[in-house]
DNA sequence: CGCCGTATCACTAGTGATACGGCGGTGCACTAGT
C-alpha cells in the first residue's frame, strides 16, 4: 500500500494531513508482514499506528498491556471515538464477564490483555481460536525490566506467541537502548529479522541538571529552593514510600503549594483521585514513587525532580520524559547525595534471590512452591520451577541479572558525574546523536541553575497580595495523608 | 548496604555521644474468610 493511500486513510478517519515521525515506516513494515520494534518519543501517536493496521487489516488485534489503568484508559478512549468492538480481558471483569468475553472473543476487534491473563490456558485457547492478525506488545520495555525478577509472565510471552502461530508482532515502547532491544526480541524468541524504526528520543525542551548536595538536609534545602522557584506543575520522584509522604507534607506546609503523595501504598481510589487531581491542575506536585507515571499524559508538568538515584537510565529517562510533554521549555534536575547509588543498589541487586535460596527452593520445589503467595522471591522461582527451568538455570539467570543491575547504577552514575555535556551522554546510551551543546541544554559548567534564563521562574507573590490558596483544602490534606 | 530514628547511658538535669534495630519499588490474578 503506497503513502498516498494511508495518508488517504489518515484523513479521512483521524482528520490527520500528515504522519508523525515514524508512524508511517511502522504501518509500512507491519503492512509488509515483517515484526517490528519501534522505539518512538512518548505522544508520537502509538495507539494510532495499530489502529490504523486494524482498519487496514480486519483482523483482530491483541494488545499486552502491563497495566490494568492504561488498558482501561485505552478502551475508554477507543470507545470515545466511537470504536465499539475494543475489551479489556483483565481481573476487574466478574467471572460471569469474563466467561462472555471470552465466549464472543470474536465479535472484537481491539482486545487488551495482561500478560498473566494469557498465561491461562483456557483463556489462550480462546484467544488462539479467533486467529489475530497482529499482536502488538505495549511498553516492551517492561518485558526486559520486570520478566526476569518481578512479574515474570512476560517472559511466558514468548510461548504465548509460539502458540498463536507465531503472529505478526509489534513492539512499541519510549525507552530501550540497543542492548534492551536485543533483549526484548531474544525473550519473545523472535528469530525472523525484525525491522527497527527508531526515532530520536531526546527532548530539547528539557533542560537536563544535577545539583550535588552534602547531606540530607543540604537536599531538602535544595529541594525547596527548587520547589519554590520553578513554576509547578511538578512531579518529585523517591525511591521510598515514607519518603514520598513525609515531602509531600514537608513541602505543602514549606510552600503552602498543593502537594500529594503517590504510590503503591495508597488505594487504588486514592491513587486515581490523585492522578486525576494532578491532571485537572488541582494539585501543583507530587511525590511519587515509580508507581507514578506509565499512563500519565499530562501535557504542562514543568519539572521532575529526583530526590533518590534511579536505578537506571531508562527509567530516568522514562520519568523525566513527562516533563514538557506541551513543547515548553521544562527542567530535570537530579539531586545528588555521595553514597545515593546504595539505595536502588539495594533495591534491585539485593532483592535478587542468591544462589542459597535458589538452591533451598530447588531442594524441595513442590512444598515451597505453596508458599509462594507468602513471598514475592519464592512466587518468582515457583514460576521458573513450573516452567522446568532448573536450580543452576536460574541461579545464572540471577546472577546475569545482579550484573547487569550493578552495570546500570554504574551507568547512572557515569550521568551524574559527566564531564561533557549530559545529553550526550544520555543520548549516547540510546546509541542515539545529541545535538550541539548550549546553554539551554545542561547544567554543565554552570553548578548554579540558571533557571532565570529559562523563563521557569515562579511569578513572585506581592507582599500584600493575598496568596492563591484554599487552606480548607490544604489542611485536609494535611490530616489525609499520615499514613 | 547505609541511613534514620529511637534507646540508653553519662553526668549531674538537659544535652550529647554512642549503639542498635528496622527499613528500603514496581503489579497482575485469585482465593479464603468475613
Amino acid at each position: 500500500m503506497n503513502e498516498q493511500k494511508l495518508v488517504a486513510i489518515l484523513k479521512q478517519h483521524f482528520g490527520f494531513t500528515s504522519f508523525r515521525p515514524g508512524q508511517l515506516a511502522v504501518l509500512q513494515s507491519l503492512i509488509n508482514n515483517h515484526n517490528t520494534l519501534a522505539v518512538l518519543p512518548t505522544g508520537a501517536g502509538k495507539t494510532l499506528i495499530y489502529q490504523m493496521f486494524g482498519l487496514i487489516q480486519r483482523a483482530p488485534i491483541l494488545i499486552v498491556s502491563p497495566l490494568l489503568s492504561l488498558m482501561q484508559d485505552q478502551v475508554a478512549r477507543l470507545q470515545y471515538l466511537g470504536v465499539k468492538r475494543v475489551v479489556a480481558i483483565n481481573s476487574m471483569l466478574d467471572w460471569q464477564q469474563k466467561q462472555v468475553a471470552l465466549a464472543h472473543l470474536g465479535n472484537y476487534q481491539y482486545i487488551y490483555i495482561s500478560p498473566e491473563m494469557l498465561a491461562n490456558s483456557e483463556v489462550l485457547n480462546q484467544v488462539r481460536a479467533i486467529h489475530p492478525g497482529l499482536v502488538v506488545i505495549d511498553e516492551a520495555h517492561c518485558l526486559s525490566q520486570w520478566g526476569p525478577d518481578f512479574r515474570p509472565e512476560y517472559l511466558n510471552l514468548k510461548g504465548v506467541l509460539d502458540q498463536l502461530g507465531p503472529p505478526l508482532t509489534l513492539m512499541l515502547t519510549a525507552t530501550a537502548s540497543r542492548k534492551i532491544q536485543a533483549d526484548i526480541i531474544a525473550k519473545l524468541g523472535l528469530t525472523q529479522p525484525v525491522t527497527r524504526v527508531v526515532e530520536s528520543i531526546d527532548r530539547p525542551n528539557i533542560y537536563l541538571a544535577v545539583t550535588t548536595v552534602s547531606d540530607d538536609k543540604d537536599k531538602q534545602a535544595a529541594l525547596l529552593r527548587l520547589v519554590n522557584t520553578i513554576v509547578a506543575p511538578g512531579v518529585v520522584y523517591f525511591l521510598s514510600r515514607k519518603r514520598a509522604n513525609q515531602m509531600a507534607l514537608w513541602l505543602m506546609e514549606k510552600t503552602g503549594l498543593r502537594v500529594a503523595a503517590y504510590h503503591s501504598g495508597l488505594s487504588d481510589e486514592e491513587r486515581f483521585k490523585i492522578q486525576h487531581q494532578f491532571m485537572n491542575d488541582q494539585l501543583d506536585i507530587i511525590c511519587a514513587t515509580s508507581a507514578f507515571g506509565m499512563g500519565i499524559d499530562k501535557n504542562n508538568i514543568r519539572f521532575v525532580i529526583h530526590y533518590h538515584l534511579p536505578a537506571d537510565l531508562e527509567a530516568y529517562m522514562q520519568e523525566i520524559g513527562r516533563a514538557g510533554r506541551d513543547g515548553k521549555q521544562s527542567i530535570a534536575v537530579l539531586l545528588y547525595q555521595d553514597g545515593d547509588e546504595s539505595l536502588p543498589a539495594h533495591l534491585t541487586v539485593n532483592n535478587i534471590p542468591d544462589e542459597s535460596i535458589v538452591n533451598a527452593f530447588f531442594r524441595n520445589p513442590q512444598e515451597m512452591a505453596k508458599l509462594a503467595d507468602q513471598d514475592d522471591q519464592i512466587r518468582i522461582l515457583s514460576f521458573y520451577w513450573r516452567h522446568a527451568y532448573s536450580a543452576d538455570q536460574v541461579n545464572r539467570i540471577f546472577s546475569l541479572r545482579v550484573q547487569q543491575q550493578r552495570s546500570n547504577i554504574a551507568t547512572m552514575m557515569n550521568y551524574v558525574h559527566a564531564k561533557q555535556c549530559r545529553r550526550k551522554v544520555l543520548l549516547e546510551y540510546f546509541d542515539q546523536t545529541a545535538p550541539p551543546h548550549t546553554k539551554r541544554c545542561c547544567n554543565l559548567h554552570t553548578p548554579a541553575l540558571p533557571i532565570e534564563g529559562l523563563g521557569l521562574m515562579n511569578t513572585v507573590v506581592e507582599p500584600n497580595s493575598e496568596p492563591n490558596l484554599d487552606w480548607r483544602r490544604v489542611i485536609k490534606k494535611l490530616f489525609k495523608n499520615d499514613d
